[in-house]
DNA sequence: GATTTGATTCTCT
DNA sequence: GAGAATCAAATCC
């Protein structure tokens, strides 16, 4: 079978898919996968590194299967798998995660939240779940540091969902977001304020 | 050097 | 449903 390198090295949406299921390990946490974005530099005016490389983005801009953290509303810690090939960004945003290891140490850590389902509910979430940290930036998965990923066996076509993604203000009607059809951690559509209206107006609800 | 935005989440109304 | 909290990075002049 194709390698986990490999795999990462795909386009963004098909690494997106396949790391659906995957099971991540920070310091002895671990989380399977179940809700992911896919984010191409290039062209997509969503990402971060749409406008070029830049001190905070360089991680997206080098090889596939590294971390790259940032943060959001400077409160929350964002994890994202870097794809591709080196040289051209893309990443892969981890939005939510059901703990299936080291669970006493979440519940701790995530106290006095009680409900598993909330534990890693949304990229900041899921972040403060697996207590990842700034420095965690540009960590290797692959090289079974404190930080590793590894790929489970790519879920039934029927349990994928796909949609748009969340919270983006640009392309914000790419549907570049899957996650596991009926997994209770994956959180409702929100489109972003700032997002522009679609269609002429015809938009609006939700 | 100053200003603005942000791939969010929680709480209150 | 709407608004606040809060830090850093990117952009603009």
């Amino acid at each position: 079978m194709a390698s986990a390198r490999a795999v990462l090295s795909g386009d963004a949406p098909d690494v997106a898919v396949g790391l659906l299921g995957a099971a991540l390990t920070v310091r002895g946490v671990t989380a399977r996968i179940v809700e992911v974005e896919a984010y191409a530099g290039d062209h997509d005016p969503a990402s971060h590194a749409y406008r070029g490389r830049t001190p905070r983005t360089a991680v997206m801009f080098g090889p596939a299967g590294h971390l790259y953290v940032y943060r959001s509303h400077g409160i929350h810690l964002c994890m994202n798998v870097t794809c591709g090939t080196e040289g051209r960004a893309a990443a892969v945003l981890l939005r939510a995660g059901r703990i299936t290891a080291g669970a006493d140490r979440v519940a701790a850590r995530r106290a006095p939240i009680t409900d598993p389902v909330r534990w890693a509910r949304g990229p900041g979430n899921l972040g403060a779940a697996l207590g990842i940290a700034p420095e965690d930036d540009g960590a290797d998965l692959l090289a079974g540091g404190a930080i590793s990923l590894v790929l489970g066996p790519r879920p039934a076509p029927e349990d994928i969902a796909r949609g748009p993604r969340v919270g983006v203000s640009q392309n914000a009607d790419v549907p570049w977001r899957w996650w596991l059809a009926g997994a209770p951690e994956v959180s409702a559509y929100r489109r972003s304020p700032r997002a522009p209206l679609p269609g002429s107006g015809a938009d609006g609800r939700r």
